[in-house]
DNA sequence: ACCGGCAGGTGGACC
DNA sequence: TGGTCCACCTGCCGG
């Protein structure tokens, strides 16, 4: 158990992932929180800052806008993000349910049920499953939803709260995880915002979101 | 120069 | 109904 490891080397960093954190409640404007869920679409089995360039790339074209096409979408992603076929597909449907998103829920208001929205866009948004919508939902402000990819799995297996080394979890499996790292979370006294942050910059050196 | 490992998983088919 | 398996796909980087 690493509790205090964990602890230890997370104290060195908190102002900067704390700082990080206060970012994210700042999306507010309809346009940010589009091409922030775009990002979240692209991120599966890719690197993260490449993402982050295609969404400046088609937001600066105007994707928003509708002055994409999907064969203009594809080329854009094609040597950012793996799957750019199925994700260019998924960036080009994207605008039509997102409307139906803002216009269903006030993603403005942080205490609203975040579970309700996360089920939402799992069954809703194609691309978008438990990790990506959680992904998403804490880049725009909410709060204590886990991100469960393999960096953080990897992370919560040498805390101890994994037994077994687990890589891709089903939808049961995921929210039993979320559970018992809400639970950790609680033990040493950081969120699992926080943490993920952490645990994220463990992996790879950096806080990004 | 070549090669193995890795990059913030999800949809759909099949049973 | 819910689980398991597989396709999706390419560029970067260290040895």
């Amino acid at each position: 158990m690493e509790t205090k490891l964990v602890t230890n080397g997370y104290r060195e960093i908190a102002n900067n992932i704390d700082k990080r954190l206060q970012e994210f409640s700042k999306v507010l404007k309809k346009k940010d929180v589009f091409y922030e869920l775009a990002f979240c679409l692209l991120t599966p089995q890719s690197n993260a800052k490449r993402c982050a360039e295609a969404v400046e790339i088609v937001r600066e074209k105007g994707l928003f806008e509708g002055n994409l096409s999907l064969n203009e979408i594809t080329d854009i992603l094609k040597t950012k993000t793996r799957f750019h076929n199925n994700k260019a597909s998924y960036l080009f449907n994207l605008k039509p349910v997102f409307q139906v998103l803002w216009a269903e829920f006030d993603l403005a208001q942080k205490d609203s049920n975040p579970l309700e929205i996360r089920e939402w866009l799992v069954k809703n948004v194609k691309g978008v499953g438990l990790k990506e919508s959680s992904h998403f939902l804490r880049n725009i402000g909410f709060r204590n939803l886990a991100i469960l990819d393999r960096h953080i799995l990897k992370n919560l297996n040498k805390s101890g709260v994994l037994k077994n080394n687990l890589k891709s979890p089903n939808k049961k499996e995921y929210l039993l995880i979320e559970k018992d790292f809400l639970q950790f979370s609680q033990k040493v006294g950081i969120s699992m915002d926080e943490l993920d942050l952490y645990f994220w910059y463990c992996e790879t050196g950096e806080i990004f979101k």
